[in-house]
This record gives C-alpha cells, sequence and structure tokens, in this order.
DNA sequence: TTACATGTAACTATCATAGTTACAATTGTA
DNA sequence: TACAATTGTAACTATGATAGTTACATGTAA
C-alpha cells in the first residue's frame, strides 16, 4: 500500500508554477518536468482548481497560482488531490460476526485508534506550507 | 487508497485469543468471527507468527498467543502483517526531469516531510498495546 | 481561419487486495 | 496402521485503484 504520487505530482506543479511564475506553464511544460504525460497533469491541475489553489483557463495556455504559498499547507494539497479520504486511511474489515462479543464490537473500538493515528499525520502535513518547500529547493540548487 | 484490512483483521485475531484464551481457535473458528475465509486467517496468523506474536504449528488445532497483550503496541502488529513499508506510506514519482531546478531536486526536498508524517502516525500506533483494545471490547460488552 | 491549449471520455496495463479451491504435510486417535 | 482433522501453501479469480495513453470536443488568440 502507499499513498498515490498524484500528493507529490501536485506538490512539484505548484512548486514549479512558484518557481517560473515568470513563465508560461503549459501542461506540456509541467509534463517535461515531471516526466509524464501532458494528459496526467491536466488531470491533476484541475482538481487544484477544484480546490481553488491555481487558475487555468481552457484555450488559454498556462496555469497561474492563485494564493502566496506560504498560504498553502501540504494538507491543503493532499486533499485537493483526494489521495485519502476522512477517517479512511485505515480501512477496517466489514460484516464481522455479531454473535461473538469481538465481531460485534471490533469495528468501533478500533477506529478511533486509526483515526487518531491518521490525524496525527495530517498535523504534521498542516504544519509545513509550499514556502517551505520552495525554499528547500532553492537552498539546495544554491549549493551548487 | 486505504491501508489493508490485513491490519484490523490482525487485531480482531489477536483479541479473540486472549477473549478465547480457554478455548481452541482454529482458523475456522477464527474465521467465524471475522466473517471471511479460514485460508485467508491462516495467510494472516502464519505473518504474527513470523513475527513472534502467537504459535500455531502444523496439524495441531489452535493459534495461541505468545505474548502477553499488554506488551504487544498496535505498532507490532502494523508491523507483523506487513502493511506500509518503511518510508513508503507516501510514493513519490520517480525520474523527474533532472534538466529542471525542481524536477532534479523534489525528491530529496519532499521526502523528510512525508517521512515526518509517516512517523507521527507511526507514533500513535506504538503508544497503544493490544490490552487497551481488549479492554475496550470488555468494556462495551459489559454496558449491555 | 488557423494553430494551439485545455477538458474529458474511453481505453490499456499493472498491481495489490481479498477471497477461493485444491492439496500436500503434519498430528492425534481409534 | 489407517483415519480424521488441521495447518501451510500454491495457484487461481474478481475487483478496484493507479498511471499512462489516444482521441477529440471545446475554447482562445492571432
Amino acid at each position: 500500500m502507499s499513498i498515490s504520487s498524484r500528493f507529490s505530482v501536485a506538490i512539484h506543479i505548484l512548486a514549479l508554477l512558484e518557481i517560473n511564475k515568470e513563465g508560461v506553464c503549459t501542461s506540456e511544460y509541467l509534463a517535461g518536468s515531471i516526466n509524464t504525460n501532458p494528459v496526467v497533469v491536466r488531470k491533476i491541475v484541475g482538481m487544484l482548481k477544484k480546490a481553488n489553489l491555481v487558475e487555468v483557463r481552457p484555450g488559454i495556455a498556462g496555469t497561474e497560482l492563485v494564493k502566496e504559498l506560504s498560504e498553502v499547507t501540504l494538507f491543503d494539497v493532499y486533499k485537493a488531490v483526494n489521495v485519502v479520504n476522512e477517517k479512511e486511511l485505515f480501512s477496517i474489515h466489514d460484516n464481522p460476526n455479531p454473535e461473538c462479543p469481538v465481531g460485534r464490537n471490533i469495528q468501533d473500538t478500533i477506529e478511533p485508534f486509526f483515526i487518531a493515528a491518521q490525524v496525527a499525520m495530517e498535523e504534521v502535513l498542516k504544519s509545513h506550507t509550499l514556502k517551505n518547500i520552495v525554499q528547500d529547493i532553492v537552498t539546495k540548487e544554491e549549493m551548487y
């Protein structure tokens, strides 16, 4: 199991929009940096658009950032690309046997523990912004 | 995306082994409580055995606990059933373009953030034992 | 009108999951 | 020793998500 790379691709896109904000970022250009297909990019950009993180318009070349990256957390991106649903990071087997004391209570018993673990992970994502990401990229670049 | 229900099934099995420690827990009995196939149970029990959480022997009916449940954390079970690999909760797209400043740094930049989020989730799993689970089940039972 | 982008449907290949059948290997007991 | 019951495992199926791809309708600017 692994959370979809849509998340890392979306971060890549947003970081590139910032770093290349002077240029025109078409889906083909973005796909070239990510090394994937322009359609994959358009699908993810579409999700970022729905989340009001970018602006794109049919027929007009280029995607642009809507917000300052210091105002966008990794959690915002994570929700935008819909990689994990609320309370559903862990799946619980359904239809355990209600005739059994364990079977009839296991779901309600386990759920809060799983949710707590998911929330802890998501809190970390909330604690970092895309500005942090871009800064780290710039710092790594300057080391050469 | 969702983490395999092998994890919740494994917790179910271990809790049931504790609650029914007087009885003989065959794969068929366990499967009856979980409401699945005995082979599915045997596969998961095999993983728990490798992790030294249970004892089972070919030909001999019944699986038994090896440890006190107060000494087994949810993290131990999570690792035993191999639902998420180390550092791989989030996947990162491979082969980004090295000609691009974002492409050549994105992987190394993102990874520590992803690992931090995964570790936070796993820390929560480490903070709870199977004894907590069994206690919660017993408490819920007593409410009737 | 042309050229170029975006948006999206439809399809493919690949993989993990969960379940299932079948059967060999192991053990206790009549 | 033979038998019945159980575990261990290989092999297979169905399902669903992912990532990629082709094709094309739609929209915009020059």
